[in-house]
DNA sequence: GTCAAATAATTCAACCAATAAACAAATCCC
DNA sequence: GGGATTTGTTTATTGGTTGAATTATTTGAC
């Protein structure tokens, strides 16, 4: 427990258990009970009917048939995330699409538009423009399906900080404040929007699927029961293939960003000191022999130098899990042998416990899934602003 | 945010209050009055002067000559932590020598115990023996001085995983239970003790030193006014080169230990893929050319490799600030400038912002330092639990 | 069929902690 | 000495959780 600067007031006590229920309603696998919620939370029972009142009247959490019967006892109602609530909206912009979806509190994808065209060609603010606009149809089509947009998150394949996309290699950017044009679009001015880098919201796509929560499409190998657990599956490194090599490393089920926001370069570790010059001005980078254009070209050490990067990764954080993603997740039966000899070899720990790799679960979607994810759980970890929100 | 498990009632709202006073006390360069608590706090006067009295009536906290008079106006009271209140004990047992010292609530070393001798010949048994009886006479010192010892930490130079010795090769151990050897000491009995790394402890006494509080001996250079800054300090990567080469990360004031505790290796990170065979069975790992038997050797590629490792790190993790400790700390002058060479040929955003290099500030005492501040710490984020303890 | 047992959810008084505002204390400055 | 000013305390109020009692609804036994 780091004692944080704020203080605590006793709406801060209520802000945090509205968080608790509405997280351990969706952490269940099947609609718990207020009684239920009760046991799982250690809130007494009166506590829990008072916030979920609360809950279902901002619309977050509906009450829904009871689970089945099991004895004697009046039935309880179940209680589940609503699918007409909150939603997020997730866009992506890359080299060769746009894309833009909506997610649900429940995690469901409700709408998902893409407009494959190559970006290069056009400035700026044309490709931002083209991208509101398939935004704004997006929003659109989920009000007309009675959910609310709470904001949206743009992914971009290149390096942000302080809201600006400060230099995206691929699309030819630099200094671009992507946010400012999003809003300028008059269907969009009032949303929070966010941008972020494409492999870290990827990351957060993966963890959605991966840990702390059933909605996602697939339970993990070996994943204990529904709820949010220490580390196993909620601490990996997310390792996007393309151009370059971005990384997402979510650490406790938390983006780690770095201070200042420039972390999980790990396309520009170094992995042979002498090897061939990479166009940072370094030698031996390990995107000159694992990135796509590399891979493109049949190059034999991609798996390997993959492997001595990733086990440079495993001894310092001691993450059990790493995950490819973008150019890798298709490819990922032939890496697999490489990197995991590299693995074995070269991580300290391996004995004790080997690493787990594993290819991405949300293919190409990753990082607009996780851009929308992004708002979601900003809902979903702070109900009490929603709440607040309905004057 | 992130939704923490556990429900929060009003006790916790008050324990939290509890620690923000008496961090903001901690923090605060000249004894603060109950109002500027209040003010810095965001707290109520009447808030903090209820809290104020827990905290004196504990014997956390002592009311001290006020700080000098600025202008009209009843005086205030000036508060600061005591320093016949709580203490952490730490320990330290080394290759050559084994250690105690007393850290009172401010800060300030009170005791310091230190006897060379070479371990290896002994067994683990005779070493925690002699060590606890070292330890035994810290306590007995301190509390003769009005000390109370609230727990021990101590720090060993190897893999630490469930309180566990896992393996210390330089001290020849495996598995010893070094926590249960320190218990039986019938004059250790009653204290909460824990085991934890070297390095990592270590890196927890430079952060006391370096970030978040004045009662450390130096300010760094650049460093803002007396509050927990959010990055720039609190995130380092310390590096203590021995016979092994371990590192302790910390990342916004929190010791990051990994998933399974096995973090900060960095002595087998691959610098040269196909370089020497390290005793690990790989090869080319940083150990063989920047330990401490190839700097006794003379290796003169012993700076290059340690940039390259650390290249790898802040590429990754976007860590501000390097700390060389151990081994390094006295050659540090020799090594600064080939590392420093490697990070800006290597780091992506070297030129964004160049990493600090410095060489660490508690030379020897660090891990001994930072065990004893965790107990410190302890109680400085849990002053409730410490209230408590007086039945 | 009726009644007892069981489980779910709500109501209500008590309690705890923070707040706001009034009040008391101690100093400065004219 | 008296007003201005700042510190610290007192008191009533409010928000939020708790625990016990109460109501609601079902199963199962006789």
């Amino acid at each position: 427990m780091s004692a944080s600067t704020t203080p605590v007031r006793q709406s801060s006590v209520r802000a945090h258990n509205l968080a608790l229920v509405l997280h351990t309603v969706a952490n269940s696998a099947n609609p718990p009970s207020r009684a239920a919620v009760s046991a799982a939370t250690g809130l007494t029972r009166a506590t829990v009917s008072a916030l979920v009142d609360d809950l279902l009247a901002g619309g977050l959490l509906v009450e829904v048939d009871p689970p089945p019967r099991t004895g004697a006892g009046r039935p309880a109602a179940g209680l589940a995330l609503t699918s007409t609530g909150p939603a997020g909206l997730g866009l992506e912009i890359n080299v060769d699409y746009l894309a833009a979806c909506v997610v649900d509190l429940t995690g469901a994808v409700r709408h998902r538009h893409v407009e494959h065209a190559d970006q290069r060609p056009a400035d700026p603010a044309q490709a931002l423009a083209a991208l509101g606009s398939l935004a704004a149809r997006a929003r659109h089509a989920a009000e007309t399906d009675g959910l609310i947009v709470a904001g949206a998150a743009l992914a971009v394949p290149g390096l942000v900080a302080g809201g600006l996309v400060r230099v995206a290699p691929n699309l030819g950017w630099q200094d671009v404040d992507a946010v400012q044009a999003l809003l300028g679009i008059p269907e969009l001015a009032d949303l929070p929007i966010t941008v972020d880098n494409e492999a870290n919201l990827a990351a957060l796509g993966e963890l959605r699927v991966a840990g702390g929560d059933p909605a996602g499409h697939h339970s993990p190998p070996g994943a204990g029961s529904g709820h949010s657990r220490p580390g196993e599956e909620n601490s990996f490194l997310y390792v996007s293939g393309e151009i370059g090599i971005g990384a997402g490393l979510v650490l406790d089920g938390e983006l780690y960003r770095g201070v200042r926001g420039w972390s999980g370069e790990i396309g520009h570790v170094t992995v042979y000191p002498d090897g061939r010059p990479c166009r940072c001005g370094a030698r031996g980078c390990l995107e000159q022999y694992a990135g796509q254009e590399a891979l493109d070209a049949g190059e034999p050490l991609a798996a390997a130098a993959l492997g001595i990067a990733l086990s440079a990764v495993v001894n310092l954080l001691d993450v059990p899990v790493i995950v490819l993603g973008g150019a890798y997740a298709p490819i990922f039966a032939s890496l697999r042998d490489g990197i995991e000899a590299e693995l074995r070899a070269r991580v300290l720990t391996s004995a004790l416990a080997p690493v787990v790799l594993r290819p991405a679960s949300l293919g190409a979607d990753a990082a607009m899934r996780g851009a929308a994810d992004t708002i979601i759980r900003g809902v979903r970890e702070d109900p009490a602003t929603w709440l607040r929100r309905l004057t």
